[in-house]
DNA sequence: CTGAAAGCGCTTACAG
DNA sequence: CTGAAAGCGCTTACAG
């Protein structure tokens, strides 16, 4: 048990190195390195020797200069829209946990709607030489190019488009789409009023659903469509938009839970009962969905396992090994609960 | 106009490095590289024949080199408890895209409540070598250590510590609460419930509304306490806790607007209206505040504010310049709107 | 299991 | 305004 750790001042003004670990603990500083990356493979008494050196040195590692000699800079870029009322929140707070539990920095951009913001994250990215980009945004002939020539494993999440760069993990949109109109359908639904957000993901929910209705429907639809991201606060103008059809829907079809939450905030407000007088049904499974009064059916995609299986990937990616699937679906289901 | 930045095969297999871009214009790699840094100190000719070469090499800076080369890695961490119904989050959305847009990558780390997940991080930042580290979490003396020691500027946000170990960008808790206590003094309400988060800050804010109530305020105070965060689903418990109390209070004041979003939903839910039969107050001012029905009465942090100290602190850190104070306090305030 | 040494791709005094 | 060259702190074949 050494407590020099705590006391003992660096041995100059600056950070310890490898070779002020090695000096002190009298080896080479190649055999420090492998202590630090693998130590099972240094003999245990030259181990406690280093473990020792580290300890009294405060010793931490600089991954600038390891990413720089080993060309793995154990970092990945996850590249989403909005921190605040994201849909993708939860599969990004996963994602985010289980890449720091696995040793691997995370580097955050926030590319909101703008394609050249997107283009400049991207770069930021490369610049930081990446393991992988963890990308949630529409594609652009840019991003391809520049992401196509890099080393680095581009991965789409929340989606699986026909041709993805690298790999994509996700689950049909157009399907999702399609179950919720078949749900609506068995539950005797009539007439429907469906909240698309312009988002290409949300369109092709909405082409599922509206393939699915006019298959087997029965009644009109009618539609509003907001701006990305489906929010809570887009509740209030879609409500009125409702109130002065002349036929109140009898369920709306929203593109989030928040958007849903706000849609039976309105309801309640203007007197209406949830579901009795108007049904509301949600995305994304995200947790007030469970918590709402009334609680909110929805579509639950699990994040944790896209979190997952995109981790899998990198490490594949990284141990140079073949990527097993182009398309990992994750596929979705709708969960019934007291709104619909 | 040269578009062959988008036909020219990368030389060989791999990514152009500043070699390449120095062989193609015919320049040495210092010269490159104070183009790419500050081009206004090359003339004007030589930045021509370089741009060509950048563009047709395709060239993206190796930051891991940079940042080694010049022990200024343009990275800063930023560490927050969760990605999901944060308070932060509408700090941390401003901080994030202006780190972004000042070309600074952003390292994201997420804490939960755990001490030693917090020092992982600490640690993993060090690693990276960042210029400074945005921290929201409570201080443990390994932090402290591990941070007092590194060159990287500490920023502590959302609160100011009586000690901070670099700077403090935020604001008094305690005269949040007592503003809040004030508040409801000065609105008639005498049966206050207060809803405290289990951390530091909720804590400091209890202590000042709870030292301004006795002061000023005429009646009883009831209490109830959450997990951290406060969020939307603790508002059922909490809710049920008062139904059992002998006299309903007045006024429910949450730690969150998220958790006052629930307690609005509750009590609208049981026939009560907010807030004649009982008023609801949130904290943070989050988007939902002024969207929710009733609109919610908050405290305004000015997240953008903090954002912009704490870049600007980050900035001066990074030219050398001496940090003019250690707290910057940009206040708050509360908003009254229909909730309360 | 360990060491000597080259090399990763930049930056930056220093000199001109 | 520009170049030659040392150095940032690691990793990794290669050899033993």
């Amino acid at each position: 048990m050494n407590t020099s750790a705590t006391t003992d001042p660096p041995p100059n003004g600056k950070a310890a190195t490898l070779d002020d670990v090695a000096a002190r603990a009298g080896v080479s500083t190649a055999t420090v390195s492998r202590f630090v990356n693998n130590p099972s493979v240094v003999a245990e008494g030259t181990a406690a020797r280093i473990r020792e050196a580290i300890a009294a040195t405060g010793y931490i590692p600089n991954l600038l200069a390891g990413g720089l000699a080993s060309s793995r800079s154990k970092m990945v870029a996850v590249l989403i829209p909005y921190l605040i009322d994201s849909i993708f929140n939860d599969t990004m707070q996963a994602m985010v946990e289980e890449l720091s539990a696995a040793g691997t920095t995370v580097m955050l951009g926030l590319t909101g709607v703008s394609e050249s913001r997107t283009e400049d994250l991207i770069r930021a990215a490369l610049s930081r030489r990446v393991d992988a980009i963890i990308f949630t945004g529409p594609m652009t002939p840019q991003v391809e190019q520049m992401v196509q020539r890099s080393p680095a494993l581009f991965i789409q999440v929340w989606e699986l488009p026909d041709n993805p760069i690298g790999i994509a993990v996700g689950f049909s949109h157009r399907d999702a789409g399609r179950d919720i109109a078949q749900f609506i359908v068995s539950r005797g639904y009539r007439r429907p009023h469906l909240v698309t957000a312009e988002g290409a993901r949300a369109q092709m929910r909405r082409a599922g659903f509206v393939e699915q209705w006019q298959a087997t429907g029965k009644g009109a639809l009618s539609e509003s469509s907001v701006e990305v991201p489906s929010r809570f606060g887009h509740a209030r103008r879609i409500f009125a938009e409702i109130r002065r059809m002349p036929e109140l829907p009898d369920v709306v079809v929203c593109g989030s839970d928040q958007l849903a939450q706000g849609m039976i905030v309105e309801a309640i407000t203007s007197g209406l009962r949830v579901p009795d007088d108007i049904a509301v049904i949600g995305f994304g499974n995200s947790t007030i969905a469970g918590e709402m009064r009334p609680t909110i059916t929805s579509v639950e995609v699990d994040g944790s396992r896209i979190a997952r299986e995109a981790i899998a990937a990198i490490r594949r990616h990284s141990a140079q090994e073949p990527l097993r699937d182009r398309w990992i679906d994750v596929g979705c289901r709708l969960i019934a609960r007291e709104s619909a």
